[in-house]
DNA sequence: GAATATGGACCGTCTGGTAGGTATAATGTA
DNA sequence: TACATTATACCTACCAGACGGTCCATATTC
């Protein structure tokens, strides 16, 4: 097999195990079994287990960021598209945010400074919603909202039922076209 | 040393070494020595690392759980009191949040169902907000933006300075008193 | 002397990582 | 073109250390 498929299919490997079994089970062999594939194989292409973390974090990081750069691209309304941005894809795309949580938290679990890349396209994040020709204070608050879904959704403690999660993904829409 | 106390001082050995040295470094012998005891006589009294993280769970929410109770018990405006006691405590007593960060990356890595408590917890809060004299989707809202900051706090990724984090309090905090 | 509380030696298992090998493809060179 | 060399992409076997947990001895208290 061709080199960088096989390199992102342990990543993808990497990110399932932790999103469906937990950190815990985040062990070389078993994303070696998962990516079908050597521990040595394995290690030939990522030397360490911490280096693999790091990739898996830094591939996670740019998929999310592409989904809403582009998903900011085809919003023709230009005040608050990069808050509707973040509010969509964090609110809409449940599955690939398990991912997210993954390596959240393995790269936190195994090194926190593993969580770098991550912190970068949160700042870059932070900017463009205080910068999106709506009151910074609002459009913060949109997005603090809506990771406070995704922590509910990241612990499994989201006692809001999804008729009322609906009224609320509303609401901050509608705030994100005013004033 | 007296029973009980010994017990609790064990929990808090516990969610420190989560706090400050990661999941990872949560063995039994870590926390014996943190504890200042023998791994023997900290088996004595939790006699797994799940039934100790289980406990340690627990303590944390129940800890958190009468934190907010008292603050709302202080509360001399009745509406909006609830969601002010969740938003208050969490938005402040930023220590204390790290130790139940702790608990629950924890209960996460090692067995989700030690969440059952914690997810209990946050249905009786979610309910209380819901109902609290104020527009329920709101309040969600005003829970949703707290836990927002936790979650980012969680995991170092807050790019927000503290001058605008608050004026996102005062925020907040003007809207558990509005409608 | 029984219950409670603690210490410490010990064990089987799992894990990250190493060592050293093989097969195939790419590249150089006569 | 034929042959030699290297680089790539794996695999198997193995090891040293850490970890959860057991077992049993010992204090201390009531």
């Amino acid at each position: 097999m061709e080199g960088t498929s096989r390199k992102i299919a342990i990543l993808d490997a990497a990110s399932k195990i932790v999103a469906e079994k937990g950190i815990f089970y985040l062990t070389l062999d078993a994303v070696a079994e998962e990516a079908g594939i050597s521990k040595g194989g394995l290690l030939y292409h990522y030397r360490s287990k911490e280096v693999l973390v790091e990739k898996m974090v830094e591939h996670l990081a740019s998929n999310y960021k592409s989904k809403i750069d582009s998903h900011a691209a085809e919003d023709s309304e230009e005040k608050g598209k990069r808050t509707r941005a973040y509010l969509d894809v964090t609110f809409k795309n449940t599955y690939k945010n398990k991912d997210m949580h993954a390596g959240l938290l393995a790269a936190k679990a195994i090194n926190p400074t593993l969580l770098n890349p991550i912190h970068e396209v949160y700042t870059e994040w932070q900017h463009d919603i205080e910068n999106d020709g709506l009151d910074p204070i609002m459009t913060t608050i949109i997005r603090l909202a809506t990771d406070g879904i995704w922590l509910a959704d990241l612990f499994d403690i989201n006692p809001i039922d999804s008729e009322q999660k609906e009224l609320i993904y509303n609401t901050l829409r509608k705030w994100t076209f005013e004033r």
